[in-house]
This record gives structure tokens, C-alpha cells and sequence, in this order.
RNA sequence: CGGGAUGUAGCGCAGUUGGUAGCGCGCCUGCUUUGGGAGCAGGAUGUCGCAGGUUCAAAUCCUGUCAUUCCGACCA
């Protein structure tokens, strides 16, 4: 296989060190830098625009589903987030403390906004008064921190960037529905334009977000076969509107608790990507969110007419595609292996001979594979190109996850195929009891990470207790 | 937060009886090159992570601290 040739040696090759490889990948596809705060990373320009395709495409996604954009203070006070007990709870452990403001020491402490629950209930106890001013459907673009002990760039980070959706409804089953939808849309937005396939799900109560009813997720499995929880969704009940006091009065005139929900994805969306298309020569990007979908190389640069040619082709192209003609001076081999290791999905050539044949060379990122394509028909080309690199990702992905996916009856079956198969997905069925959620961990280390929405009974016990089991649940190890 | 490793030029590294810093790549200049990271010649680049301590003298020894990284526990 030729895309199994490695040809950039600053790469740590992904079987000898994943880990390695990983950060290799951040630094020298030049997305990120490291700060001198731990976990605080510098998101570069290369990084970032991948950053803005990503908002720039879900930003649209949830306007047209109504929703607004919003921007709330970025500070918490302490009696503020101590609301809603659960809430608290889950965050208090994780959470930046600002204590004084100039050298005066503030008298009640706030915190950077681990998530942004309390302000917006604060917000909309103030603003929800009739059932006519409902629902409401407020998103905001912004950063958080959570001080966490270990970080990786993009995975785990102390700031990250993200969007969180919080929205009211007059009724529960509204809300529901509204949590179910934009699980879908992350769902397709992840499976249509970063070409990773997930697994739709809610995740187990003791894996809830802290205050939420129910709380779903999508979950993909990385190259290494550890899974990755790439977007939630939660349904709030009306135990945050109880908490901040947020009434309004319906249609029988009476003063009832509307029902809410969050949603949001973050920058580790990148990692995400990283981990499941990047090979051993570097990134790979999916187009949709590739800030430079193509590159066009003049080969043989200083022969006459030559970079004419190549200008003139990445001028026809620019109205349609995301391009970047390289008329540099360094060798047509460099250029090569600079923009596999960032992860353009097609590269031109173009050079004497292709300009006397009329044509040019197309080479797809993911698996290296060249075609000559006549100059009269490359907008065509470049299109059906693009899509072959969107599909082939998503094909490749979704194969290392069918074979990294394991159906277990017991225990020792999930111990037994994960040391032959290597880590991934266990699929076995569970009775309900935390207890023995626990003890699956324990025991074969790896974790539930959701309840799948589409049901399968591929048993009728417990994996773990041998009871009756009533739902199958999606296990492994998680970044 | 517990255990291990690492911080020396932009990057990768060398630097042991402690004596005032070097190599490769990259960068700059020039010429020759150009279909998978080009060649030759010349040149520039360092508070040795930071703060203390020991010493006539510290990149080197000691203490602390910060950051990176790996393995666990917790999490988007």
C-alpha cells in the first residue's frame, strides 16, 4: 500500500508511539503551540481556521434551527453556581477562583465559567414571563476553564473553546426534543463533514452531566481503538428552573416551570479528527473543514511559463474551493511532504510536461493516489475528488471501527478479545446496577461510554451479575 | 493528585574528576539545482527553564519551583 510508505521523518511513526504521534501532529502540522500556563494552549492560525470551518458550519446548522447567539459574562459568582446542588457538585473540584480584583479583595469570590448554566438561568429568570415568550433557543461561542490535572493539546486543555446551547421550552417533551435534535445534528455534522462515524447514546447515570436528567453523547472510536466523546446533549427536567426560581405563566393562567437543555462541542473536535483520520506521513483533513483544500505545486518552477500556469490554474479554482498555489522555492519534494504533514486533502501538480499534454496531476491526501486529469475538465475533477477524499475517510474510520468492535457475554470474553483485537468498543448487554458498571471497569478496564439509541439484545444476561440484562451499552477506554 | 522521564540556538541533541558551550537540521547571502524533504561556499543565532544554595569557579553538585511528557485516579 502506498500510503503505508512513510516519506516525513518528523513525524513519529503512530504504531511505535501513538501518544508521540499525536503531539508530533498538533506541533508540526503547526496547529497548536504550547504557553507557559500548563494546559493553556496557543491555538495557531492553521489550527484556528480549522477552528472557524468548524463554527462557521455548525453556526449555521443551529441558526437555521432558530437559534441565537448570545454572549454572557465570563465570571461566576460563588453564591451564583452554588444554586443548583448537583451542578455545584460536579464543577466546584475544577473550577478557577478570581479572589481579588486589582490588590482589593473581592467579598464574595467568582469563578471562569466552567460552563455557563447559572448565568444563562439567572438570565433567563429575568427575561421568561409568558408562555408566549417561550421557547427560548440561546447559543454562545466562547472559552471555559476547568482546571483539570493532566492535559494533552486539544483533548484536555484548561481553556477550551467551545459553544453551548441552552435552551427553554414550555413543555418536557418539547425539551426532549430539542435534545434529540441537536444530538443529531452534531451526529450528521460529524458523520457528513468531519467523516467520522459515531455512536449515538445517553450515558449512564453516573456518567450524567452534573444536573442533568438524561445526558446523550456521541462517541467515535480513535485509530487506537480508545473511544472519544465528541458532542453531548442534556435534558435539564425543570431542576434548574426550580433552583433559580424561572416561572412564567401558560395559557391557563397559571405560574408553572418551563423545561431546559444544554448542548456543546468543543475544540477537542479537532483531536477527534486528528485521531481518526491522521496516518503516519501526518494530518489528514477532511475537506469540509480543511482550511486548504487544495494545494497546487508548480513543478519544475523556473522553466518558462510554468508558475504562469500554475497561477492560472489555482485562479480558476479559487471561486470554488478553499486554495493555496505554493510558488516558493523550495523543491516540489518539500512542498509534498509540507502539505501532507498539514493535512490538504488534494494536492496539483502541475508542471512542463502536463503543461504540453494540456493536464495536470491530482493526488488524493488519504491514500496517495494520483490521477491525470485534462485542464478542461479540473473543476469537475477537483469536486469529485474532494467528495472520493470525504468518502474514503469516513469508509477507513468506519472499518477500524467494525473491526475494533467486540460483542461479549461475559467478562472473560470482553478480557479475551480486547488482548487479541487490541482496544475498541465492547458491545455487551447490562442489567442496570451501577454496581456492576463498576465492577466491568474494574475488572476488564474498560468503561461504559453510552446506551445506544438504536437497541440490539445481543444476550439476555448481565455481563456482569448474569441477571436479567435491559439494555446493551457501548464499553471502552476513553480519552 | 500519586509514580517515572525531560528542560542547553527556531527544531533535534551532545556536553563527568566543576574551569566560562558545541554538533546536525533549519535560518541569512551567493551560485548551481528542481516530477518525493537538493548541492557547494560563506554567515548569524545562547540570560544552558526559573529562583536560591555550595564553590575561587556551576549547564555540570544541592534545594525549591515552573513547564513538557509517559503511566495511573478524575474529566469535554
Amino acid at each position: 500500500m502506498a500510503d503505508d510508505k512513510k516519506l516525513v521523518e518528523q513525524i513519529t511513526s503512530m504504531d511505535e508511539d501513538f501518544a508521540q504521534w499525536y503531539t508530533d501532529i498538533c506541533k508540526k502540522a503547526d496547529l497548536i503551540d504550547y504557553s507557559s500556563v500548563k494546559g493553556c494552549m496557543i491555538i495557531r492560525p492553521y489550527g484556528y481556521a480549522i477552528w472557524e470551518l468548524i463554527q462557521k458550519n455548525l453556526d449555521t446548522r443551529f441558526k437555521e434551527l432558530g437559534h441565537e447567539n448570545v454572549y454572557m459574562p465570563m465570571f461566576i459568582p460563588e453564591s451564583l453556581l452554588q444554586k443548583e446542588k448537583d451542578h455545584v457538585a460536579g464543577f466546584a473540584p475544577e473550577v478557577a477562583w478570581v479572589t481579588h480584583g486589582g490588590s482589593e479583595k473581592l467579598t464574595e469570590r467568582m469563578c471562569v465559567r466552567p460552563t455557563s448554566e447559572t448565568l444563562f438561568c439567572e438570565h433567563y429568570a429575568n427575561i421568561i414571563r409568558s408562555y408566549r415568550d417561550l421557547p427560548k433557543l440561546y447559543n454562545q461561542w466562547c472559552s471555559v476553564v476547568r482546571w483539570e490535572k493532566t492535559t494533552r493539546p486539544f483533548l484536555r486543555s484548561r481553556e477550551f473553546l467551545w459553544q453551548e446551547g441552552h435552551t427553554m421550552h414550555a413543555t418536557a417533551e418539547e425539551a426532549r426534543a430539542e435534545t434529540v435534535q441537536m444530538l443529531n445534528v452534531y451526529a450528521d455534522f460529524h458523520e457528513k463533514d468531519l467523516a467520522i462515524p459515531v455512536i449515538k447514546g445517553a450515558k449512564t447515570p453516573s456518567d450524567k452531566f452534573a444536573g442533568a436528567e438524561d445526558t446523550y453523547a456521541i462517541e467515535a472510536l480513535m485509530h487506537d481503538g480508545k473511544a472519544l466523546q465528541a458532542g453531548t446533549s442534556h435534558y435539564f427536567g425543570d431542576g434548574f428552573a426550580k433552583a433559580f426560581d424561572i416561572t412564567y405563566t401558560d395559557k391557563e393562567n397559571k405560574v408553572v416551570h418551563p423545561f431546559q437543555t444544554s448542548w456543546g462541542v468543543t475544540t477537542r473536535m479537532i483531536g477527534g479528527i486528528i485521531m481518526t483520520h491522521g496516518d503516519n506521513n501526518g494530518l489528514v483533513l477532511p475537506p469540509a473543514v480543511a482550511p486548504i483544500q487544495v494545494v497546487v505545486i508548480p513543478v519544475a518552477a523556473h522553466k518558462p511559463g510554468v508558475i504562469d500556469a500554475a497561477s492560472a490554474l489555482a485562479d480558476r479554482l479559487k471561486g470554488d474551493f478553499r486554495v493555496k498555489l505554493d510558488a516558493s522555492d523550495n523543491s516540489p519534494g518539500w512542498k509534498y511532504s509540507e502539505y501532507e504533514m498539514k493535512g490538504v486533502p488534494l494536492r496539483i501538480e502541475i508542471g512542463p510536461r502536463d503543461i504540453e499534454a494540456g493536464q495536470c496531476v491530482l493526488v488524493t491526501r488519504h491514500n496517495r493516489e494520483k490521477t491525470i486529469v485534462k485542464l478542461d475538465e479540473l473543476e469537475k475533477a477537483v469536486a469529485e475528488k474532494l467528495q472520493a477524499v470525504r468518502d474514503g475517510l469516513y469508509e477507513k474510520a468506519l472499518a477500524n471501527r467494525q473491526r475494533r468492535t467486540y460483542d461479549c457475554e461475559t467478562m472473560d470474553e470482553i478480557i479475551k478479545k480486547l488482548a487479541e483485537g487490541g482496544d475498541g468498543f465492547v458491545r455487551a448487554m447490562w442489567c442496570g446496577d451501577p454496581e456492576c458498571e463498576d465492577k466491568v471497569k474494574e475488572v476488564t478496564g474498560v468503561g461504559s461510554r453510552c446506551i445506544p439509541l438504536e437497541q440490539e439484545k445481543i444476550s439476555d444476561k448481565c455481563v456482569c451479575c448474569g441477571k436479567p440484562a435491559t439494555q446493551l451499552v457501548y464499553w471502552g477506554k476513553a480519552y
